[in-house]
DNA sequence: AGACTACTGTTACCGTAAGTAACATGTAAG
DNA sequence: CTTACATGTTACTTACGGTAACAGTAGTCT
């Protein structure tokens, strides 16, 4: 009948879209975020205008391919997240748990950074705020909702939590951007370093002396 | 002379070069990131092959814009980064001097968050790291810097300050650019909860009742 | 069977943008 | 006047995102 039809036909594109999803994925991460459509429908085997048509547009696909790796890993921080220890503890193991991630697979991560490459034509409008990190606004999102769920802030906590997500977020990828390039130190020594700030390190040092307070 | 001669030519191709990017930047505010050569040409009154011969390249061109902007832009926040206050005054001031740039001039800043626009073919590399956004890097090492200047942090402080340095900034970049994008709050609101957050309010706060800590 | 529909796939093309080669022009030095 | 050089142009190549038009293939309806 026309539903199981429809069904097979559905599961048909279904299991299609994530082939060349995965075929995308390989392109990504040997070539980076700066992948062509005619590349990726050569790794799958096909042309470009089936790509166009599962996905519409490169926007599309990149959305597509960034949700996945997105949710994987947004699941693996809720569970850091979520875990059964103090806060302090569990503060760490998350920035841990997404320090290696961007550790594992660099071209990956950089790609959910700069998904919006930006066409030529396409986003002629240059509306602010379209232009943002999908990626990272997700985490700030989450991690806010966490806050104010958990924690007790108090009067304006909403607003408040909100701030502090995407700020920390903001914070752990920064850190982890640099680090990456750079590779200064130990994960651990990293991770420790980034607690200690969010405890209020910062203002608890004393000045050094010489110099008027900073 | 020589000499003579060859200081005039260079004095008058480093004008040209002012212009040009006087023009780039025009193009720059009215279109975005995404401004073509062949129209930052155009708004010069010259063709293409003269933007490459004075930056070689787009990037270079870019190279060349952002590093106005941002020389500007670390010299007013190293200015209220040396105020004579007390430290946690001079975050604020810090904190506020950045978000009001980036609220003055949105398509700026977007810029130079995204130098590395990807042309087509141009960056096949994917060198990793050094598809950084230059404007951050520069100002995390320069607050990396005054951290380790003026703050006792104890053994191993040099590190410490630059992560400390890169997090901030990513924080500060990172709030910035969720708050442009919604506006949830008025300016001086957010500068409050970041200072909070770095003062340590995350880690003095209480659990909500109901929940397991977080 | 034969026409109709729907899906998958192709080739060939358009528009635009980065970047370059080759040619033209004005101007000071010998 | 000729040489050298910087400045400017037009016209081209290459590559990419995106699309139109066409071809094959399977099931469905009459």
């Amino acid at each position: 009948m026309d539903t199981t039809q429809r069904t097979d036909q559905q599961r048909s594109a279904d299991r299609r879209r994530r082939e060349l999803l995965e075929a995308a994925d390989r392109v990504v991460l040997r070539d980076g975020p700066g992948a062509s459509m005619n590349a990726i429908a050569a790794e799958a085997g096909i042309t470009k205008p089936i790509l166009y048509r599962h996905f519409g547009d490169k926007g599309g696909l990149y959305a597509a391919l960034a949700k996945r790796h997105t949710d994987a890993l947004l699941g693996a921080l809720r569970a850091a997240l979520d875990a059964p220890a103090e806060r302090r503890e569990r503060v760490e193991a998350t920035l841990d748990t997404y320090l290696a991630a961007i550790e594992a697979r660099p071209q990956v991560y950089r790609f959910l950074m700069h998904p919006s490459e930006g066409g030529p034509q396409g986003d002629q409008g240059f509306d602010v705020g379209a232009y943002s990190f999908p990626l990272l606004r997700r985490m700030g999102e989450e991690l806010a909702d966490v806050i104010e769920e958990r924690v007790d802030l108090g009067p304006n906590s909403q607003q408040l939590a909100r701030v502090w997500g995407h700020g920390i977020v903001g914070m752990m990828h920064a850190a982890g951007d640099w680090w990456l390039g750079e590779r200064p130190c130990a994960r651990a020594d990293l991770v420790h370093a980034l607690a200690d700030l969010l405890w209020g390190r910062l203002s608890a040092a004393g000045d050094k002396a010489g110099g008027p307070s900073f």
